[in-house]
DNA sequence: TTTGTTGGTTGACGTGGGTCAACGGGCGTA
DNA sequence: TACGCCCGTTGACCCACGTCAACCAACAAA
Protein backbone atom coordinates (compact mmCIF):
# COMPACT_ATOMS: atom_id res chain seq x y z
CA UNK A 1 0.00 0.00 0.00
CA UNK A 2 1.07 3.28 -0.22
CA UNK A 3 1.52 6.03 2.56
CA UNK A 4 0.14 9.18 1.30
CA UNK A 5 0.65 12.25 3.39
CA UNK A 6 -1.48 15.16 2.14
CA UNK A 7 -0.43 18.99 3.91
CA UNK A 8 -2.66 21.56 3.87
CA UNK A 9 -2.91 25.01 1.54
CA UNK A 10 0.43 26.66 2.00
CA UNK A 11 2.05 24.02 1.69
CA UNK A 12 3.00 21.75 -1.48
CA UNK A 13 1.44 18.50 -1.84
CA UNK A 14 3.67 15.99 -0.85
CA UNK A 15 2.79 12.00 -1.77
CA UNK A 16 5.42 9.54 -0.41
CA UNK A 17 4.83 6.44 -1.60
CA UNK A 18 5.78 3.08 -1.52
CA UNK A 19 3.82 0.98 -3.79
CA UNK A 20 4.44 -2.36 -5.14
CA UNK A 21 1.11 -1.93 -7.16
CA UNK A 22 0.75 0.85 -9.57
CA UNK A 23 -1.11 3.70 -8.27
CA UNK A 24 -4.54 3.90 -10.23
CA UNK A 25 -6.05 7.69 -9.48
CA UNK A 26 -9.25 6.25 -8.92
CA UNK A 27 -8.04 4.84 -5.84
CA UNK A 28 -6.47 8.02 -4.62
CA UNK A 29 -8.18 10.13 -2.07
CA UNK A 30 -9.58 13.57 -3.27
CA UNK A 31 -7.90 16.87 -1.10
CA UNK A 32 -10.16 19.78 -1.54
CA UNK A 33 -7.40 21.78 -0.13
CA UNK A 34 -4.53 20.90 -2.39
CA UNK A 35 -7.33 21.58 -5.61
CA UNK A 36 -7.32 24.27 -7.91
CA UNK A 37 -10.85 24.25 -8.21
CA UNK A 38 -11.32 25.45 -5.04
CA UNK A 39 -12.95 29.14 -6.58
CA UNK A 40 -15.67 27.40 -8.49
CA UNK A 41 -16.28 24.47 -6.23
CA UNK A 42 -18.05 23.72 -2.80
CA UNK A 43 -15.17 24.80 -0.67
CA UNK A 44 -15.67 27.86 -1.90
CA UNK A 45 -15.15 31.35 0.84
CA UNK A 46 -14.29 28.49 3.16
CA UNK A 47 -11.19 29.14 5.91
CA UNK A 48 -8.00 26.98 5.35
CA UNK A 49 -8.67 25.30 8.34
CA UNK A 50 -12.29 24.56 7.64
CA UNK A 51 -11.02 23.23 4.10
CA UNK A 52 -8.98 20.76 5.76
CA UNK A 53 -12.03 19.30 7.05
CA UNK A 54 -13.72 19.24 3.57
CA UNK A 55 -10.87 16.76 2.51
CA UNK A 56 -12.03 13.94 5.44
CA UNK A 57 -15.30 14.84 3.84
CA UNK A 58 -14.77 14.30 -0.08
CA UNK A 59 -14.55 10.34 -0.88
CA UNK A 60 -12.20 8.42 -3.55
CA UNK A 61 -12.93 9.80 -7.04
CA UNK A 62 -14.30 8.15 -9.91
CA UNK A 63 -13.86 8.52 -13.67
CA UNK A 64 -16.38 8.35 -15.94
CA UNK A 65 -15.79 7.62 -19.86
CA UNK A 66 -17.48 9.74 -22.57
CA UNK A 67 -21.52 8.86 -23.26
CA UNK A 68 -20.85 7.15 -19.65
CA UNK A 69 -23.79 7.91 -17.34
CA UNK A 70 -22.46 8.71 -14.10
CA UNK A 71 -26.00 8.12 -12.45
CA UNK A 72 -29.56 7.31 -14.09
CA UNK A 73 -32.75 8.78 -13.12
CA UNK A 74 -34.47 5.95 -10.53
CA UNK A 75 -30.35 4.89 -9.06
CA UNK A 76 -30.76 5.24 -5.30
CA UNK A 77 -29.41 8.75 -4.40
CA UNK A 78 -26.61 8.25 -2.03
CA UNK A 79 -23.73 10.72 -3.29
CA UNK A 80 -23.57 14.19 -4.77
CA UNK A 81 -20.39 14.93 -7.08
CA UNK A 82 -18.14 17.66 -7.76
CA UNK A 83 -16.71 17.93 -11.53
CA UNK A 84 -12.63 17.66 -11.19
CA UNK A 85 -11.79 17.15 -14.98
CA UNK A 86 -14.49 17.05 -17.82
CA UNK A 87 -18.16 17.85 -18.70
CA UNK A 88 -21.65 16.37 -18.07
CA UNK A 89 -24.95 16.59 -19.17
CA UNK A 90 -28.08 16.47 -17.22
CA UNK A 91 -31.26 15.21 -18.68
CA UNK A 92 -34.55 14.10 -18.33
CA UNK A 93 -36.50 11.80 -20.18
CA UNK A 94 -40.78 11.52 -21.00
CA UNK A 95 -41.67 7.78 -21.59
CA UNK A 96 -42.53 8.55 -25.35
CA UNK A 97 -38.32 8.74 -25.60
CA UNK A 98 -38.45 12.81 -25.87
CA UNK A 99 -35.22 13.77 -24.04
CA UNK A 100 -34.66 17.16 -22.74
CA UNK A 101 -31.49 18.34 -21.70
CA UNK A 102 -31.44 20.12 -18.31
CA UNK A 103 -27.91 21.65 -18.08
CA UNK A 104 -23.86 21.36 -19.06
CA UNK A 105 -21.88 20.96 -16.47
CA UNK A 106 -18.15 21.98 -16.34
CA UNK A 107 -15.38 22.24 -13.71
CA UNK A 108 -16.12 22.71 -9.96
CA UNK A 109 -19.87 22.65 -10.78
CA UNK A 110 -21.80 20.01 -8.57
CA UNK A 111 -23.86 17.61 -10.16
CA UNK A 112 -26.59 15.01 -7.98
CA UNK A 113 -28.71 17.77 -5.98
CA UNK A 114 -31.93 16.50 -7.45
CA UNK A 115 -31.84 13.43 -5.66
CA UNK A 116 -31.86 14.65 -2.30
CA UNK A 117 -35.95 15.60 -2.21
CA UNK A 118 -36.85 11.44 -3.26
CA UNK A 119 -33.96 9.58 -2.32
CA UNK A 120 -33.55 8.64 -5.76
CA UNK A 121 -32.11 10.76 -8.54
CA UNK A 122 -34.51 11.98 -11.07
CA UNK A 123 -32.44 13.08 -13.80
CA UNK A 124 -29.79 10.91 -16.20
CA UNK A 125 -26.34 12.36 -15.90
CA UNK A 126 -23.70 11.37 -18.62
CA UNK A 127 -20.12 12.35 -19.47
CA UNK A 128 -19.55 14.39 -22.61
CA UNK A 129 -15.87 13.62 -22.49
CA UNK A 130 -13.79 11.20 -20.55
CA UNK A 131 -13.92 12.82 -17.04
CA UNK A 132 -13.74 12.62 -13.79
CA UNK A 133 -15.50 13.31 -10.48
CA UNK A 134 -14.81 13.79 -6.43
CA UNK A 135 -17.52 11.74 -5.02
CA UNK A 136 -19.28 13.32 -1.35
CA UNK A 137 -21.63 11.00 0.32
CA UNK A 138 -24.19 12.94 1.22
CA UNK A 139 -24.67 11.24 4.95
CA UNK A 140 -21.23 12.39 5.60
CA UNK A 141 -22.22 16.07 3.93
CA UNK A 142 -25.32 16.27 6.78
CA UNK A 143 -23.35 15.40 9.09
CA UNK A 144 -20.45 17.77 8.40
CA UNK A 145 -22.85 20.57 7.47
CA UNK A 146 -23.56 20.42 11.74
CA UNK A 147 -20.20 20.57 12.54
CA UNK A 148 -18.04 22.87 9.86
CA UNK A 149 -19.64 26.73 9.88
CA UNK A 150 -19.10 27.35 6.76
CA UNK A 151 -19.82 24.22 4.80
CA UNK A 152 -23.85 24.42 5.16
CA UNK A 153 -23.91 28.10 3.78
CA UNK A 154 -21.57 27.21 0.82
CA UNK A 155 -23.72 23.79 -0.10
CA UNK A 156 -27.05 26.15 0.69
CA UNK A 157 -25.64 28.90 -1.96
CA UNK A 158 -25.14 25.92 -4.60
CA UNK A 159 -28.58 24.37 -3.92
CA UNK A 160 -29.64 28.19 -4.51
CA UNK A 161 -27.32 29.15 -7.67
CA UNK A 162 -29.03 26.18 -9.24
CA UNK A 163 -31.86 27.36 -8.58
CA UNK A 164 -31.93 30.60 -10.11
CA UNK A 165 -29.75 29.27 -13.08
CA UNK A 166 -32.81 27.02 -13.49
CA UNK A 167 -34.93 30.45 -13.71
CA UNK A 168 -32.64 31.87 -16.14
CA UNK A 169 -33.47 28.99 -18.61
CA UNK A 170 -36.92 28.93 -18.24
CA UNK A 171 -36.73 32.63 -18.94
CA UNK A 172 -34.79 31.41 -22.42
CA UNK A 173 -37.16 29.20 -22.99
CA UNK A 174 -40.27 30.40 -22.44
CA UNK A 175 -39.79 34.10 -24.27
CA UNK A 176 -36.68 33.99 -26.50
CA UNK A 177 -36.37 33.19 -29.94
CA UNK A 178 -33.95 31.04 -31.46
CA UNK A 179 -31.51 33.27 -32.42
CA UNK A 180 -31.52 34.75 -28.91
CA UNK A 181 -31.48 31.54 -26.97
CA UNK A 182 -28.16 30.52 -28.67
CA UNK A 183 -26.31 33.77 -28.24
CA UNK A 184 -27.54 33.61 -24.06
CA UNK A 185 -25.99 30.23 -24.59
CA UNK A 186 -23.09 31.24 -26.02
CA UNK A 187 -22.28 34.06 -23.94
CA UNK A 188 -22.83 31.95 -21.07
CA UNK A 189 -20.35 29.21 -22.39
CA UNK A 190 -18.32 31.94 -22.67
CA UNK A 191 -18.30 33.17 -19.01
CA UNK A 192 -18.05 29.92 -17.61
CA UNK A 193 -14.73 29.00 -19.91
CA UNK A 194 -13.04 32.38 -18.44
CA UNK A 195 -14.31 31.40 -15.07
CA UNK A 196 -12.09 28.54 -15.44
CA UNK A 197 -9.06 30.43 -16.87
CA UNK A 198 -9.87 29.71 -20.44
CA UNK A 199 -9.88 32.47 -23.09
CA UNK A 200 -13.76 33.83 -22.99
CA UNK A 201 -13.42 34.34 -27.12
CA UNK A 202 -12.74 31.04 -28.00
CA UNK A 203 -13.49 27.89 -26.70
CA UNK A 204 -14.61 24.31 -28.05
CA UNK A 205 -18.45 22.77 -27.19
CA UNK A 206 -18.14 19.40 -26.16
CA UNK A 207 -21.99 18.84 -27.08
CA UNK A 208 -23.67 18.17 -30.37
CA UNK A 209 -25.96 20.69 -32.37
CA UNK A 210 -28.84 17.63 -30.90
CA UNK A 211 -27.74 18.90 -27.39
CA UNK A 212 -27.58 22.24 -27.44
CA UNK A 213 -30.97 22.17 -29.40
CA UNK A 214 -32.57 19.95 -26.85
CA UNK A 215 -30.74 21.95 -23.92
CA UNK A 216 -32.71 25.37 -26.10
CA UNK A 217 -35.99 23.84 -26.75
CA UNK A 218 -34.87 24.17 -30.28
CA UNK A 219 -34.25 20.94 -33.44
CA UNK A 220 -30.60 20.38 -34.51
CA UNK A 221 -31.26 22.25 -37.56
CA UNK A 222 -32.53 25.74 -36.49
CA UNK A 223 -29.27 25.65 -34.11
CA UNK A 224 -27.08 25.12 -36.72
CA UNK A 225 -28.61 27.47 -39.05
CA UNK A 226 -28.42 30.38 -36.23
CA UNK A 227 -24.88 29.28 -36.07
CA UNK A 228 -24.70 29.95 -39.60
CA UNK A 229 -26.47 32.95 -39.61
CA UNK A 230 -24.14 34.39 -36.81
CA UNK A 231 -21.22 33.86 -38.59
CA UNK A 232 -22.76 35.45 -42.09
CA UNK A 233 -23.49 38.31 -39.13
CA UNK A 234 -19.61 38.20 -38.28
CA UNK A 235 -21.07 37.75 -34.63
CA UNK A 236 -18.85 34.45 -34.52
CA UNK A 237 -16.57 32.32 -36.24
CA UNK A 238 -17.68 28.25 -36.19
CA UNK A 239 -15.98 25.28 -37.66
CA UNK A 240 -17.93 22.23 -35.79
CA UNK A 241 -17.62 22.70 -31.84
CA UNK A 242 -14.40 25.13 -32.62
CA UNK A 243 -16.37 28.43 -31.59
CA UNK A 244 -14.89 32.11 -31.76
CA UNK A 245 -16.80 35.03 -30.27
CA UNK A 246 -15.59 38.13 -32.67
CA UNK A 247 -18.60 40.66 -31.47
CA UNK A 248 -19.62 39.37 -27.51
CA UNK A 249 -21.43 42.94 -27.75
CA UNK A 250 -23.21 42.36 -30.76
CA UNK A 251 -24.61 38.97 -29.08
CA UNK A 252 -25.50 40.77 -26.45
CA UNK A 253 -27.57 43.31 -28.51
CA UNK A 254 -29.41 40.53 -30.05
CA UNK A 255 -30.70 39.69 -26.44
CA UNK A 256 -32.22 42.51 -25.23
CA UNK A 257 -33.76 44.02 -28.01
CA UNK A 258 -36.50 41.53 -28.84
CA UNK A 259 -37.04 41.97 -32.87
CA UNK A 260 -40.19 41.08 -32.33
CA UNK A 261 -40.49 38.67 -29.88
CA UNK A 262 -43.17 35.80 -28.59
CA UNK B 1 -50.24 43.11 26.39
CA UNK B 2 -52.01 39.14 25.67
CA UNK B 3 -50.44 36.21 27.49
CA UNK B 4 -49.89 33.76 25.05
CA UNK B 5 -49.84 30.49 25.91
CA UNK B 6 -48.74 27.62 23.28
CA UNK B 7 -48.54 23.79 23.82
CA UNK B 8 -47.31 21.62 21.65
CA UNK B 9 -48.77 19.30 18.88
CA UNK B 10 -51.02 16.71 20.59
CA UNK B 11 -52.81 19.14 22.90
CA UNK B 12 -55.19 22.21 21.82
CA UNK B 13 -54.18 25.22 21.25
CA UNK B 14 -54.98 27.55 24.28
CA UNK B 15 -54.66 31.20 24.18
CA UNK B 16 -55.72 32.96 26.89
CA UNK B 17 -55.75 36.92 26.57
CA UNK B 18 -56.07 39.96 28.23
CA UNK B 19 -55.85 42.43 25.76
CA UNK B 20 -56.63 46.45 26.15
CA UNK B 21 -55.80 45.96 22.17
CA UNK B 22 -57.46 44.31 19.53
CA UNK B 23 -55.13 41.58 18.51
CA UNK B 24 -53.62 41.89 14.86
CA UNK B 25 -53.15 38.38 13.17
CA UNK B 26 -49.85 40.32 12.21
CA UNK B 27 -48.11 40.01 15.55
CA UNK B 28 -48.91 37.13 16.21
CA UNK B 29 -46.10 34.45 16.31
CA UNK B 30 -46.61 31.83 13.97
CA UNK B 31 -46.70 27.64 15.74
CA UNK B 32 -45.40 25.33 13.49
CA UNK B 33 -46.46 22.60 16.18
CA UNK B 34 -50.14 23.74 15.79
CA UNK B 35 -49.79 24.63 11.83
CA UNK B 36 -52.30 22.27 9.80
CA UNK B 37 -50.10 22.63 6.57
CA UNK B 38 -47.54 20.62 8.43
CA UNK B 39 -47.48 17.87 6.21
CA UNK B 40 -47.11 20.05 3.55
CA UNK B 41 -44.56 22.46 4.70
CA UNK B 42 -40.71 22.48 6.05
CA UNK B 43 -41.91 20.65 8.98
CA UNK B 44 -42.43 18.09 6.87
CA UNK B 45 -41.33 14.49 8.43
CA UNK B 46 -39.95 16.28 11.76
CA UNK B 47 -40.11 14.72 15.13
CA UNK B 48 -42.86 16.11 17.75
CA UNK B 49 -40.12 17.96 19.56
CA UNK B 50 -38.16 18.90 16.66
CA UNK B 51 -41.36 20.46 15.80
CA UNK B 52 -41.77 22.48 18.94
CA UNK B 53 -37.92 23.87 18.58
CA UNK B 54 -39.02 25.19 15.28
CA UNK B 55 -41.87 27.46 16.60
CA UNK B 56 -38.99 29.22 17.81
CA UNK B 57 -37.52 29.97 14.27
CA UNK B 58 -40.26 30.78 12.82
CA UNK B 59 -41.33 34.59 13.37
CA UNK B 60 -44.27 36.87 12.75
CA UNK B 61 -46.51 36.49 10.00
CA UNK B 62 -46.90 39.13 7.28
CA UNK B 63 -50.08 39.54 5.58
CA UNK B 64 -49.51 40.56 1.48
CA UNK B 65 -51.91 42.01 -0.56
CA UNK B 66 -53.42 40.86 -3.69
CA UNK B 67 -50.73 42.48 -6.23
CA UNK B 68 -48.67 43.25 -4.15
CA UNK B 69 -45.17 42.17 -3.77
CA UNK B 70 -43.52 39.69 -1.08
CA UNK B 71 -40.31 40.73 -2.66
CA UNK B 72 -39.04 42.00 -5.21
CA UNK B 73 -35.52 41.15 -7.62
CA UNK B 74 -32.68 43.02 -5.79
CA UNK B 75 -34.21 43.43 -2.15
CA UNK B 76 -31.51 42.05 0.17
CA UNK B 77 -32.20 38.60 1.12
CA UNK B 78 -33.12 38.42 4.76
CA UNK B 79 -35.68 35.17 4.74
CA UNK B 80 -37.49 32.46 3.44
CA UNK B 81 -41.15 32.40 3.12
CA UNK B 82 -44.04 29.85 4.33
CA UNK B 83 -47.17 30.48 2.54
CA UNK B 84 -49.91 30.40 4.94
CA UNK B 85 -52.56 31.13 3.34
CA UNK B 86 -53.24 32.36 -0.59
CA UNK B 87 -50.92 31.99 -3.17
CA UNK B 88 -47.86 33.42 -5.39
CA UNK B 89 -46.46 33.71 -8.58
CA UNK B 90 -42.89 34.27 -8.89
CA UNK B 91 -41.13 36.08 -12.60
CA UNK B 92 -38.19 37.23 -13.66
CA UNK B 93 -38.19 40.20 -15.88
CA UNK B 94 -35.82 41.15 -19.00
CA UNK B 95 -34.24 44.61 -19.33
CA UNK B 96 -36.79 45.03 -22.25
CA UNK B 97 -39.63 44.42 -20.39
CA UNK B 98 -40.44 40.67 -20.96
CA UNK B 99 -41.81 38.65 -18.22
CA UNK B 100 -40.99 35.14 -17.26
CA UNK B 101 -43.37 33.64 -14.76
CA UNK B 102 -40.79 30.76 -12.94
CA UNK B 103 -43.92 29.83 -10.83
CA UNK B 104 -47.16 29.62 -8.73
CA UNK B 105 -46.69 28.97 -5.30
CA UNK B 106 -50.08 27.43 -2.93
CA UNK B 107 -50.38 27.31 0.77
CA UNK B 108 -47.16 25.60 2.51
CA UNK B 109 -44.62 25.91 -0.05
CA UNK B 110 -41.50 27.99 0.79
CA UNK B 111 -41.03 31.27 -1.18
CA UNK B 112 -37.48 33.14 -1.35
CA UNK B 113 -34.94 30.33 -2.45
CA UNK B 114 -33.49 32.16 -5.15
CA UNK B 115 -32.29 34.74 -3.00
CA UNK B 116 -29.53 32.66 -0.72
CA UNK B 117 -26.67 32.61 -3.24
CA UNK B 118 -26.12 36.29 -3.89
CA UNK B 119 -27.54 37.36 -0.84
CA UNK B 120 -30.36 38.87 -3.28
CA UNK B 121 -33.37 38.09 -4.47
CA UNK B 122 -33.47 37.52 -8.27
CA UNK B 123 -36.82 37.58 -8.96
CA UNK B 124 -39.92 39.13 -7.82
CA UNK B 125 -43.07 37.45 -5.57
CA UNK B 126 -46.21 38.49 -6.00
CA UNK B 127 -49.39 37.60 -4.20
CA UNK B 128 -52.21 36.51 -6.80
CA UNK B 129 -54.92 36.92 -4.04
CA UNK B 130 -55.03 38.27 0.01
CA UNK B 131 -52.08 35.84 1.11
CA UNK B 132 -50.16 35.74 4.46
CA UNK B 133 -47.12 34.08 4.89
CA UNK B 134 -44.50 32.89 7.70
CA UNK B 135 -41.33 34.52 8.17
CA UNK B 136 -38.22 32.50 8.41
CA UNK B 137 -35.27 34.28 9.08
CA UNK B 138 -32.44 32.67 7.08
CA UNK B 139 -29.47 33.49 10.28
CA UNK B 140 -31.87 31.60 12.86
CA UNK B 141 -32.32 28.83 10.02
CA UNK B 142 -29.00 28.10 9.71
CA UNK B 143 -28.23 28.74 13.12
CA UNK B 144 -30.89 26.13 14.14
CA UNK B 145 -30.45 23.18 11.21
CA UNK B 146 -26.92 23.17 13.39
CA UNK B 147 -28.99 21.91 16.14
CA UNK B 148 -31.57 20.47 15.16
CA UNK B 149 -31.13 16.91 12.94
CA UNK B 150 -34.13 16.97 10.80
CA UNK B 151 -34.36 20.52 10.15
CA UNK B 152 -31.42 20.42 8.15
CA UNK B 153 -32.60 17.12 5.72
CA UNK B 154 -36.06 18.58 5.57
CA UNK B 155 -34.45 22.24 4.35
CA UNK B 156 -32.44 20.30 2.09
CA UNK B 157 -35.25 18.38 0.49
CA UNK B 158 -37.02 21.87 -0.31
CA UNK B 159 -34.61 23.08 -2.12
CA UNK B 160 -33.88 19.77 -4.05
CA UNK B 161 -37.68 19.51 -4.47
CA UNK B 162 -37.81 22.93 -6.43
CA UNK B 163 -34.79 22.14 -8.66
CA UNK B 164 -36.66 18.84 -9.67
CA UNK B 165 -39.34 21.21 -10.06
CA UNK B 166 -37.77 23.77 -12.49
CA UNK B 167 -36.63 20.70 -14.55
CA UNK B 168 -40.05 19.74 -15.10
CA UNK B 169 -40.88 23.24 -16.18
CA UNK B 170 -37.63 22.67 -18.64
CA UNK B 171 -38.86 19.77 -20.05
CA UNK B 172 -42.60 21.66 -20.52
CA UNK B 173 -41.07 24.35 -22.05
CA UNK B 174 -38.55 22.82 -24.14
CA UNK B 175 -40.27 19.73 -25.48
CA UNK B 176 -43.84 19.93 -25.24
CA UNK B 177 -46.34 21.62 -27.75
CA UNK B 178 -48.91 23.96 -26.31
CA UNK B 179 -52.14 21.66 -25.79
CA UNK B 180 -49.52 19.13 -23.67
CA UNK B 181 -48.21 22.03 -21.97
CA UNK B 182 -51.77 23.39 -20.90
CA UNK B 183 -52.53 19.37 -19.54
CA UNK B 184 -49.87 19.12 -17.52
CA UNK B 185 -50.14 22.52 -15.50
CA UNK B 186 -53.69 21.24 -15.06
CA UNK B 187 -52.89 18.30 -13.79
CA UNK B 188 -50.31 19.74 -11.59
CA UNK B 189 -53.01 21.94 -10.57
CA UNK B 190 -55.13 19.32 -9.59
CA UNK B 191 -52.59 17.46 -8.01
CA UNK B 192 -51.42 19.65 -5.74
CA UNK B 193 -54.95 21.07 -4.39
CA UNK B 194 -55.59 17.53 -3.68
CA UNK B 195 -52.34 17.41 -1.62
CA UNK B 196 -54.11 20.05 0.48
CA UNK B 197 -57.77 18.37 0.55
CA UNK B 198 -59.11 20.59 -2.06
CA UNK B 199 -61.34 18.52 -4.80
CA UNK B 200 -58.92 17.08 -7.76
CA UNK B 201 -61.44 17.72 -10.26
CA UNK B 202 -62.91 21.06 -9.92
CA UNK B 203 -61.24 24.28 -8.60
CA UNK B 204 -60.01 27.80 -9.40
CA UNK B 205 -57.52 29.20 -10.75
CA UNK B 206 -56.04 31.74 -9.02
CA UNK B 207 -53.80 33.24 -12.27
CA UNK B 208 -54.78 35.05 -15.26
CA UNK B 209 -54.72 33.63 -19.03
CA UNK B 210 -51.98 35.50 -19.80
CA UNK B 211 -49.79 34.51 -16.21
CA UNK B 212 -50.69 30.99 -17.34
CA UNK B 213 -49.14 32.17 -20.86
CA UNK B 214 -46.10 33.18 -19.59
CA UNK B 215 -45.55 30.10 -17.59
CA UNK B 216 -46.10 28.12 -20.14
CA UNK B 217 -44.30 29.81 -22.78
CA UNK B 218 -47.46 30.86 -25.01
CA UNK B 219 -49.43 34.04 -25.67
CA UNK B 220 -52.53 34.00 -23.82
CA UNK B 221 -54.82 33.58 -26.96
CA UNK B 222 -53.20 30.22 -27.51
CA UNK B 223 -53.78 29.40 -24.02
CA UNK B 224 -57.65 30.80 -24.28
CA UNK B 225 -58.00 28.47 -27.72
CA UNK B 226 -56.44 25.36 -25.82
CA UNK B 227 -58.65 25.58 -22.76
CA UNK B 228 -61.65 25.99 -25.41
CA UNK B 229 -60.49 23.14 -27.65
CA UNK B 230 -60.52 21.05 -24.30
CA UNK B 231 -63.53 21.73 -23.88
CA UNK B 232 -64.84 21.35 -26.97
CA UNK B 233 -63.48 17.69 -26.44
CA UNK B 234 -65.01 16.71 -23.40
CA UNK B 235 -61.90 16.84 -21.76
CA UNK B 236 -62.35 19.69 -19.04
CA UNK B 237 -65.03 22.31 -18.19
CA UNK B 238 -64.04 25.91 -18.07
CA UNK B 239 -66.35 28.91 -17.06
CA UNK B 240 -63.25 31.51 -16.52
CA UNK B 241 -61.16 30.85 -13.69
CA UNK B 242 -63.19 28.00 -12.42
CA UNK B 243 -61.93 24.63 -14.45
CA UNK B 244 -63.84 21.21 -13.84
CA UNK B 245 -61.75 18.29 -14.75
CA UNK B 246 -64.03 15.72 -17.04
CA UNK B 247 -61.18 13.24 -18.13
CA UNK B 248 -57.73 13.48 -16.26
CA UNK B 249 -56.93 10.54 -17.81
CA UNK B 250 -57.56 12.03 -22.33
CA UNK B 251 -55.32 14.77 -20.32
CA UNK B 252 -52.85 12.34 -19.41
CA UNK B 253 -52.99 10.50 -22.47
CA UNK B 254 -51.92 14.16 -24.51
CA UNK B 255 -48.75 14.15 -22.32
CA UNK B 256 -47.76 10.86 -23.60
CA UNK B 257 -48.80 10.07 -27.05
CA UNK B 258 -47.23 13.17 -28.66
CA UNK B 259 -48.90 13.99 -31.69
CA UNK B 260 -45.84 14.87 -34.01
CA UNK B 261 -44.22 17.17 -31.48
CA UNK B 262 -40.92 19.07 -31.31
C1' DT C 1 -6.00 3.75 -48.60
C1' DT C 2 -11.04 2.72 -48.45
C1' DT C 3 -15.34 2.44 -46.13
C1' DG C 4 -18.80 3.14 -42.71
C1' DT C 5 -20.75 6.03 -39.33
C1' DT C 6 -21.86 9.98 -36.95
C1' DG C 7 -22.46 14.89 -36.85
C1' DG C 8 -23.24 19.11 -39.26
C1' DT C 9 -25.08 22.06 -43.12
C1' DT C 10 -28.37 23.61 -46.30
C1' DG C 11 -32.67 23.84 -49.13
C1' DA C 12 -37.72 23.40 -49.93
C1' DC C 13 -41.84 23.24 -47.81
C1' DG C 14 -45.54 22.89 -44.07
C1' DT C 15 -47.71 24.25 -39.79
C1' DG C 16 -48.29 25.47 -34.87
C1' DG C 17 -48.72 29.13 -32.60
C1' DG C 18 -47.87 34.22 -32.65
C1' DT C 19 -50.08 38.74 -34.09
C1' DC C 20 -53.68 41.88 -34.68
C1' DA C 21 -58.21 43.09 -34.09
C1' DA C 22 -63.02 42.95 -32.70
C1' DC C 23 -66.11 41.87 -29.25
C1' DG C 24 -68.39 40.51 -25.00
C1' DG C 25 -69.01 39.33 -20.14
C1' DG C 26 -67.76 39.73 -15.14
C1' DC C 27 -66.83 42.45 -11.51
C1' DG C 28 -65.60 46.40 -8.80
C1' DT C 29 -66.80 51.20 -7.99
C1' DA C 30 -69.94 54.97 -7.54
C1' DT D 1 -78.04 50.44 -11.74
C1' DA D 2 -74.95 52.02 -14.52
C1' DC D 3 -70.31 52.77 -15.90
C1' DG D 4 -65.69 51.37 -17.05
C1' DC D 5 -62.00 48.32 -17.05
C1' DC D 6 -59.94 44.24 -17.23
C1' DC D 7 -60.04 39.65 -18.72
C1' DG D 8 -61.21 36.16 -21.77
C1' DT D 9 -62.77 34.46 -26.39
C1' DT D 10 -62.63 34.04 -31.22
C1' DG D 11 -61.39 34.84 -36.14
C1' DA D 12 -58.16 35.91 -39.98
C1' DC D 13 -53.69 36.10 -41.27
C1' DC D 14 -48.63 35.28 -41.14
C1' DC D 15 -44.06 33.85 -39.94
C1' DA D 16 -40.53 31.41 -37.21
C1' DC D 17 -39.35 27.20 -36.64
C1' DG D 18 -40.20 22.30 -37.46
C1' DT D 19 -40.01 18.57 -41.00
C1' DC D 20 -38.06 16.00 -44.62
C1' DA D 21 -34.42 15.16 -47.49
C1' DA D 22 -30.01 15.46 -49.77
C1' DC D 23 -25.34 15.98 -49.11
C1' DC D 24 -20.80 16.61 -47.09
C1' DA D 25 -16.94 16.64 -43.64
C1' DA D 26 -14.64 14.47 -39.82
C1' DC D 27 -13.15 10.62 -37.81
C1' DA D 28 -12.67 5.70 -36.69
C1' DA D 29 -12.22 1.08 -38.08
C1' DA D 30 -10.60 -2.14 -41.49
Amino acid sequence: MPTLAFFCRGSRIIVQMRASVPITVDGLKSACSQCNLVELCLPFGMSNAELCRLDELVGARRKVKRQNNLYRAGDPFEAIYAIRAGSFKTDVLLEDGREQVTGFQMTGEILGLDGISTEAHTCNSVALEDSEVCVIAYDKLEQMSHEVEGLQLQFHKVMSREIVRDHGVMMLLGSMRAEERLAAFLLNMSQRFTARGFSPSEFNLRMTREEIGSYLGLKLETVSRAFSRFQEDGLISVQQKHVQLLDPAGLKRLIQHQHGAR
